[in-house]
DNA sequence: CGAATTTCTTTACGGGTGTAAATTTTCGGT
DNA sequence: ACCGAAAATTTACACCCGTAAAGAAATTCG
């Protein structure tokens, strides 16, 4: 195939017989030269297969074609199926997506944004840890990259797109209202906006229907959410300190651990006859068609979330100009109902 | 903080007093100069906080700090779980990772590895798609660039990095015999030599111990495997055709949708008493702990395998020769017992 | 204290590409 | 065939850092 060795942009273009400016052109834009020229380099390509040194690309652009993505916890297949969606649309538009985790530390973030900078990306698309993030760093960053935010909604960035948490929660609350004992909201240390938004929520769901709200926060930190759903989760059960056989969990990580300590704890799940548990959970994870029994949940609109981020922060790279407002999008959720309440 | 904005090394060197070629040595290995001299920079670098420019740093250096990670289905968990591990130790020996999924296809492999090698990286640690890998693509790439295969052993690579399948599935096996009825096993279409060797591993274990080896293959590719081990298990659970009460899983996530299907069925899984269905998997996945029963397995010894990854890719790129031979590194898995089996 | 050694500074070039300006060629339409 | 517009070419410089060579300065050691 490859005839002789192409080192540069300057020997391609010579075999191509195109001059070099013109070359860049192409690979900058194809449809910016002529069709005959464009022809003739895509003949070369052919023969001599060359790729231009990305180094030496984004060395001299000022806007180059890198996409920054941070997401606070890689692990988690929720930000593992959101990463894939932005990464597709990203490659697709021809810009070249770079995906870093903060693996749930601060420390670990501000790297992945110092890094993340010195790359000049042409826009970032960032899910901050939150709670534990530095504030003035984030802040920082997004000055001086077009950022979008997404999943967790903190005050820095040109846009948020995320869920509607004040009509999710509602709404999955309502039906459990509807169908049986009002539930107990069963939540972490919030790690994020989205986890006191939810709790708001339930409280101000709860009251409007005439129920007391009752929140049980569970003890202990990190990203090991099925763990802590989990532990605590049989702990409640044994000291019977559960305020409602219904439990709406914050996330569906925790109700996992939650549904692992009812099953442990010998008590069945489940909106049917024998069952002494409901549990319901909140985002629709990819697993959580799969817990025994199949939970019922809120989904959040992974493809509406990732598609409008992208979309946002392509209009801010290609308009050049930040918006005055800081939009904030918000996707409602929906229903979906499987075994476990 | 910044008292000044800092555009290039030159700039830098000037406000730390001290020469841009010795500023240029010392971010290439800060004990390469004077303790005074580091005193200096580091004391400039608190005030002015500067990071060279990455692409203009990699233009020059024939060997660039990138290690390229390359996985088949990031959204696995237990890749995102490797990844995780393998990122941590590139960054603290000074090497910056950067991940890429192939997302279960071919051409996003193709590309991954394409883009991997414009990169420059100095090594890159891949675990291949398996059968669906474009194996002259790969080939062609691992003879261009050190690389360590794991998980899925390719022939291709400097070495390759494990687990010790006809050590784990035997462990397994006779445990369950031991236990109770011999079991069957359950499988995918193989997307990689592991599958293979597990069955293989499985039925020798099975004749060794005097009885038949029952493989069923379940319908249907693609990595949505907690889908097929549902839709299969049903059918077989339906059509009453499950040759034992036993069923070692190939992996984790099938023995996840295989547990399901037993769930939808009626089926009780364990081997307590009263129970139908014992249901065992393999690789100890990370939310395996967290199913109702939690999931028998045998775990895949994750840190000893990234560990010894990065090490042999790192000696690979010190030594800056390849070995004659190639290594093949197999770790044992250890026997996780819960309720399921 | 002086010599040998190490380290730093100065100077200069190179890497592969972007990009601007001036000029020439090509193309489409009359 | 001609003319204006569009596109290509030539030339030149820029980007930021690695790195080499030669000389100057600082450090170490006897």
């Amino acid at each position: 195939m490859a005839l002789q060795k192409i080192k540069n942009m300057e020997e391609f273009a010579e075999v191509s017989g195109i001059s070099r400016p013109t070359v860049s052109k192409y690979f900058h834009d194809p449809d910016s030269v002529r069709k005959s020229t464009r022809a003739k380099i895509e003949a070369a390509l052919e023969t001599y297969d060359y790729r231009p040194n990305i180094f030496a690309i984004n060395q001299n652009r000022k806007l180059t074609k890198t996409i920054g993505v941070l997401v606070p916890y890689l692990s988690d297949p929720f930000f593992a199926e959101m990463v894939r969606l932005i990464e597709r649309r990203c490659i697709d538009a021809g810009f070249w997506p770079i995906v870093f985790s903060a693996h749930g530390q601060q420390s670990l973030e501000n790297n992945a944004l110092s890094t993340l900078e010195t790359l000049r990306p042409a826009g970032a698309l960032i899910a901050p840890l939150g709670r534990s993030s530095d504030f003035e760093v984030v802040q920082q960053f997004s000055e001086r990259v077009p950022t979008v935010v997404f999943d967790s909604n903190m005050s820095v960035g040109e846009a948020f797109v995320g869920s509607n948490n004040g009509q999710s929660i509602p709404l999955i609350v309502d039906y459990l209202c509807r169908t049986g004992e009002p539930p107990c909201f069963f939540e972490m240390e919030p790690v994020n906006p989205n986890a006191n938004k939810r709790r708001d929520a339930y409280v101000g769901a709860m009251e409007r229907l005439g129920f007391d709200p009752h929140v049980i926060q569970a003890q202990g930190g990190g990203w090991a959410f099925e763990q802590i759903g989990l532990t605590e989760g049989k702990r409640l059960i044994a000291e019977r300190s559960l305020p409602s056989d219904t439990v709406l969990c914050s996330n569906d990580r925790l109700a996992v651990g939650l549904i692992a300590a009812a099953y442990e704890k010998g008590l069945r799940v489940g909106h049917g006859p024998g069952c002494a548990l409901r549990i319901a959970g909140h985002d629709d994870h990819p697993w959580s068609q799969f817990t025994a029994p199949p939970l019922t949940t809120v989904s959040q609109d992974y493809k509406s979330i990732t598609d409008r981020s992208v979309e946002i922060l392509f209009d801010l790279i290609e308009g050049g100009q930040r918006p005055s407002d800081r939009p904030e999008v918000l996707f409602d959720g929906k229903l979906v109902l499987r075994e476990s309440a």
